[in-house]
DNA sequence: GTCAGTGCAAACTTTTTGCAACTAC
DNA sequence: GTAGTTGCAAAAAGTTTGCACTGAC
């Protein structure tokens, strides 16, 4: 199944590359691997560390920025911004979920809402051609709502 | 009315500072009458050259972070992060709404609907305690559709 | 061989922090 | 008088950019 899916991104970016006259790169492909190994959510920084870790594979931070330009055109990954650093996942057979952020630990929660993915994708929208959506949710989770800490 | 508002926000940003021992400051009344006299959304370094200009009032960037993080917890205030920098708006009495945002050119516009809105506040949560929450819709503008650019 | 893509480091932008001066209490 | 606040400047953090080198085509 996995591996399914990567080769299946894998030649989604081969035609993406190729309609627009990009190269196929050995890095674009190690990066879309990596970003496809991973679950949830990641930043640059967390790309960065894994691809120097866990693959073989050594890009710059530079590389990255670029390349997650690139699959975010070609509808592989999409963006999220909470907290400091932009966070990214990617999409392709991806469940829409939401998301639930502590204001207090700044811990994010995914969740799924069938009803609620039905209001929005019914919510009528005049001339606008929606590609996602982000629903962020902001309160105190379980832990921090007993302790109203700060960190 | 919008006199009245500002009065009202004042006065709860008064009842803040003193349960939590913090000063009531001019500084942070000026901040407070100025952010409420914006109607959209505004940026730290927007709010700075308003204040600078507009207002007779200047003060640091420093203290403009200092104040909204405050004014963020008293409930006056609420933070969006599209685009590079952090976006902040008043939440007294501002009506909830969602967020299109063209992911072309990048303009942010706000809707209401009333449907999607009971959908969220119905959402099942287990053990969250909702503060507020933002639905960013991605996609391509009416102008964008026409001519796929980047900028 | 050519030019898009990469790595590196420097530059930039936004936000945070340390510290001396100030002031609300 | 004394902490909490402010302003400034320096530092930090994240991202972008310039440029020489590399390698996909």
């Amino acid at each position: 199944m996995e591996e399914n899916i990567k080769d299946t991104v894998k030649q989604i970016l081969t035609e993406y590359l190729q309609k627009n006259g990009h190269r196929k790169t050995p890095e674009r492909y190690a990066i879309l691997e990596t970003i496809y190994s991973i679950t949830g959510h990641f930043d640059v920084e967390g790309l960065y560390k894994q691809m120097a870790e866990k693959e073989k594979f050594r890009v710059s931070r530079a590389t990255l920025y670029n390349t997650i330009v690139l699959l975010i055109d070609a509808g592989l990954v999409i963006k999220h911004q909470f907290g400091n650093t932009s966070q990214y996942e990617r999409s392709y057979k991806n469940e829409t979920h939401h998301h639930m952020i502590c204001t207090s630990c700044g811990k994010v929660t995914e969740f799924e809402d069938e009803a609620l993915k039905e209001a929005i994708a019914g919510s009528p929208l005049r001339n606008f051609q929606v590609s996602h959506y982000s629903l962020y949710i902001y309160g105190l989770c379980a832990r921090c709502q007993g302790s109203k800490r700060k960190k």
